[in-house]
DNA sequence: GTCTATAACCTGATAGAC
DNA sequence: GTCTATCAGGTTATAGAC
């Protein structure tokens, strides 16, 4: 059980901090299995030995970048569904452009976190209690309390997917040319409050 | 250019195939990067060398899987979006159900599909028409001619969104353990006709 | 802390026997 | 067509000098 190697300089990026941003960088584009040490080192502007001297091994590295994407991508809404102060309405309405914003400056943190997890479901579990904070959340609660015709979780599935789909769907939309960078940017803006439209247009559908 | 190695039963499964069968498990559970020449062949019941006999190269195999799992993910639904002589609203209402069928049966294909492209986007351009096909579309004609205050690509996003996104998120929702594998069937099978309702709300909201 | 050098193993691909 | 054996290069991780 080795003791983390403590930074040296607290003034600018520690070494263990280039560290992270690179592996950070590698692992999100090519995920944990293609990924290569010697890549992320190089990006890093360090050595490979250098790399396992702090973080011990590839996985453990790994691990921790995941940890935080997962906490990125979950803690930064956490918040907002906790709230028991709120309505459902006024949670979603402030959901989509909070998460609008984040995914625009990490448009492929959704792909990343969702495809890791889908290679290795127990990561969630080993590392996370999001399981425990997501069942418990007034947001849930309120899904379910609400009296429509169907599953509430439809409603859930339908808000992320608007949410995040197209932040998914983005390469390949830009790949087939049906829409451009420019024009996604411009998209996701407008998202960000006809979504909550939206949401409670269908939530009032029988 | 080597020729194409010919079969020499027809009657069972060819060793061709059953490379194409294994490849296509090992490659879309791990992507290009991460997957092993020799798991394929461990898979497949045969050996390195004879993979290699019928195809060339690690490569060369992924494109002819990847080709091919475009194509189920895409050309499933085309003749549907192609059609010019039904309305948007009856394509949306043949889509879904022919959709969720599809992915029910293989719910890692968008995944799987949209990942690999998001890692090496001009795969679509290489070897397909996709966007040829898309582009030129009824459906896309008719979801641009609709006189909606929003950009019309907001319908596209938000139906394949309603539809892909469940299968997309599903190890996320069961590792968490907010809907279990039943569940999620029963969900999937009350969202054919649902999504359909949601779309038109969609559309019709101010 | 950071490096070079190297161990120990893995990977894609091919040569050559059957 | 299918196999075994093997090559050349890549990969993670560590030992040891500074």
């Amino acid at each position: 059980m080795a003791t983390k190697p403590k930074k040296k300089k607290r003034q600018e990026a520690s070494t263990e901090e280039k560290i992270k941003a690179a592996a950070r960088k590698v692992f999100m584009q090519k995920g944990y299995g293609a990924s290569r040490t010697r890549d992320i080192a190089e990006a890093a502007g360090i050595n490979l030995a250098l790399l396992n001297y702090y973080f011990r091994s590839k996985e453990k590295l790994f691990h921790e970048i995941m940890l935080e994407r997962v906490q990125k991508l979950f803690g930064t809404i956490a918040p907002i569904l906790m709230d028991d102060s709120t309505s459902l309405e006024k949670k979603i309405q402030l959901m989509a452009p909070k998460y609008i914003d984040l995914l625009t400056e990490n448009p492929d943190l959704p792909m990343f976190v969702f495809n890791e997890i889908r290679k290795q479901p127990d990561l969630l579990n080993k590392h996370t209690n999001l399981q425990q904070v997501l069942m418990r959340s007034s947001f849930l609660k309120q899904v379910k309390s609400k009296r429509i015709g169907v599953d509430p979780a439809h409603l859930l599935l339908n808000i992320m997917g608007m949410i995040l789909f197209p932040f998914i769907a983005k390469p390949v939309f830009l790949s087939t040319g049906i829409i451009s960078e420019k024009n996604f940017v411009s998209l996701m803006e407008q998202r960000r409050k006809l979504i909550p439209k939206w949401a409670k247009a269908i939530l009032q559908t029988k």
